[in-house]
DNA sequence: GTCAAGAGTGCAACCTGTTCTAATTCGACG
DNA sequence: CGTCGAATTAGAACAGGTTGCACTCTTGAC
């Protein structure tokens, strides 16, 4: 009701935020070893010490659960790649160096990452916005490495993301194996900032 | 046992394959209203008078289905496509014609199309066959546009289909509206296909 | 200090995908 | 025609996501 709770630091804002971290984190756990299906929201709200109604007021479905993780994750990328000198002279250089440290970083997790674009691919509109946030923060990360100079870099970012985003719904889907997300990548970004 | 069965046209093989139809035409009409959700096993089962072990007999799961219900209505697009003459001088106004059609043809019927994206993006390993051979159709109904005299069409088609793909899931996932998907690949199919 | 309101809890119940089982039916074949 | 095995059926049972409910606890306001 009052003005800004924004960054009130009340007592119950502050337990509230460690609950829902608490029920990030032990999905994260859940999901280390045994991907999706291993992200059951009963072991997530005991592992979280937490009733299961209680997940469900912080997160209003798994894939919701699973959405806002792939947020954190992404923001993790995101401000590392933000933060470091992106290597290459060219932008497609840049594109694919930083995507390649990208999925690195998911491939260390294959079953979090695994679950997490499971979640993605399987979205419904009731979880569009926290979708776009993902889909955001992949652009993001992507538009950072082309830089500023290249043109149509907008478009040219959307669709980086696109097959960013497919080929790691091909490779959560078994049909192709996680260096196939990089090579797509390598030639969509040469394809697409004309390096020959 | 014997040596081919493809074409055996036993009693048996005969009401099998009916079996088989009718199920799929239950899960298109079911998705026809209510899209994924309203596909329901219990009522696929129902609908084509068919007890729902027997469902299962044929599809070992829901997603299944649904994907196996997505090869069709593909297969019948690019049945199309084959059979029509593509208009358009360069290659990228023929994948813009060509897919412009393709995505009249998924908004005619928007929640089987829901239905259908939707068991895509959520694929797990074990269906990742079919999986493929829906991308090994969308990629088809593509290259067929793009000619055979366009440069790298393998890599081309590669990347469209993927835009195509990513921006169906947006769409389906409620974050862009279909046009959206129009869009983006006469976007993609121009920067390709360097048509300035 | 007291109290109302909201948060959290524990648990049962519900829904739907999936599996299992015990009949039963069907079709190929001798 | 009779028989065997595979296909089918009806329906129960199970699993995990989701919801609802009655009750308790915490917090912040007075």
């Amino acid at each position: 009701m009052s003005a800004d709770l924004e960054d009130s630091e009340s007592t119950l804002a502050r337990s509230q935020a460690a609950r829902r971290r608490r029920v990030l984190d032990a999905a994260l756990v859940l999901a280390q070893g045994g991907g999706f299906e291993a992200v059951q929201m009963r072991d997530v709200a005991a592992e979280a010490n937490v009733a299961l109604g209680t997940v469900y007021r912080y997160f209003t479905s798994k894939e919701r659960l699973l959405l806002e993780m792939m947020v954190e994750q992404l923001s993790g990328l995101a401000r590392y790649v933000n933060s470091h000198e992106i290597p290459g002279d060219t932008a497609a250089q840049r594109v694919c160096a930083v995507l390649a440290r990208s999925n690195a970083a998911l491939a260390r997790y294959p079953d979090v990452s695994l679950a997490m674009v499971r979640a993605f691919g399987a979205s419904r509109e009731e979880n569009a916005d926290v979708v776009e946030r993902v889909s955001a923060l992949m652009n993001g990360i992507i538009t950072t490495a082309i830089g500023f100079e290249a043109q149509r870099s907008t478009q040219v970012a959307r669709i980086l993301t696109q097959v960013w985003l497919s080929s790691l719904i091909g490779w959560a889907g078994g049909v192709d194996p996680i260096g196939r997300v990089d090579e797509d990548l390598e030639i969509a970004s040469q394809l697409l900032l004309h390096e020959a």
